[in-house]
DNA sequence: GCCAACGTTGGC
DNA sequence: GCCAACGTTGGC
């Protein structure tokens, strides 16, 4: 079954993990994700989705690199161990709670699509761009195609 | 570091 | 099932 190449945007704290360091290893595990409605998106990705990779809580916070999806949702490991932070003690190997999917480097923009700039271009976006909807903290968030192509004419 | 916004938890 | 308390996110 085949569909329609769909597109994201994913956020990371560049202290924790920066577009540098999804350069470096490639693919990356993407461990964490502890909400709901962010894992239901990651559940619904298929291998070769485009992601906007968007650097949060930092000095300068935009999207600053394109990813890809590198394998369909699995477990996220990390839930299992009582050694990580992210350990989910109700969780169990049966019936998994969280889930992740790999992030493949594809390439870093030119320079940083700021949060300032993004939100300059509201209505070439239109009102359903999740990033910059009110009070929208979510990690993982869909992009349309639209979205995707106008984001990217701006680098 | 502040704090608004939002999700989750747990007592009732 | 309500909702207050609490924790987290993330811009500023």
């Amino acid at each position: 079954m085949t569909r329609r190449k769909h597109y994201w945007l994913m956020k990371s704290e560049p202290d924790a993990f920066s577009i540098d360091d999804l350069r470096k290893v490639g693919t990356e595990p993407w461990n964490g994700v502890r909400n709901y409605q962010a894992r239901n998106f990651m559940r619904s990705m298929q291998v070769g989705d485009g992601v906007l990779f968007y650097h949060s809580n930092c000095k300068q916070p935009g999207i600053v690199g394109v990813a890809s999806v590198a394998s369909t949702a699995y477990p996220d490991p990390t839930q299992f161990d009582p050694k990580s932070d992210y350990h989910d003690p109700k969780s169990t190997r049966e019936e998994p709670r969280w889930s992740l999917v790999d992030v493949k480097f594809e390439k870093k923009l030119g320079r940083t699509l700021s949060l300032d700039e993004i939100k300059q271009h509201a209505d070439e976006l239109g009102e359903g761009f999740a990033l910059t909807q009110r009070g929208n903290r979510l990690s993982v968030l869909p992009v349309t195609a639209a979205q995707w192509k106008f984001l990217l004419s701006l680098e």
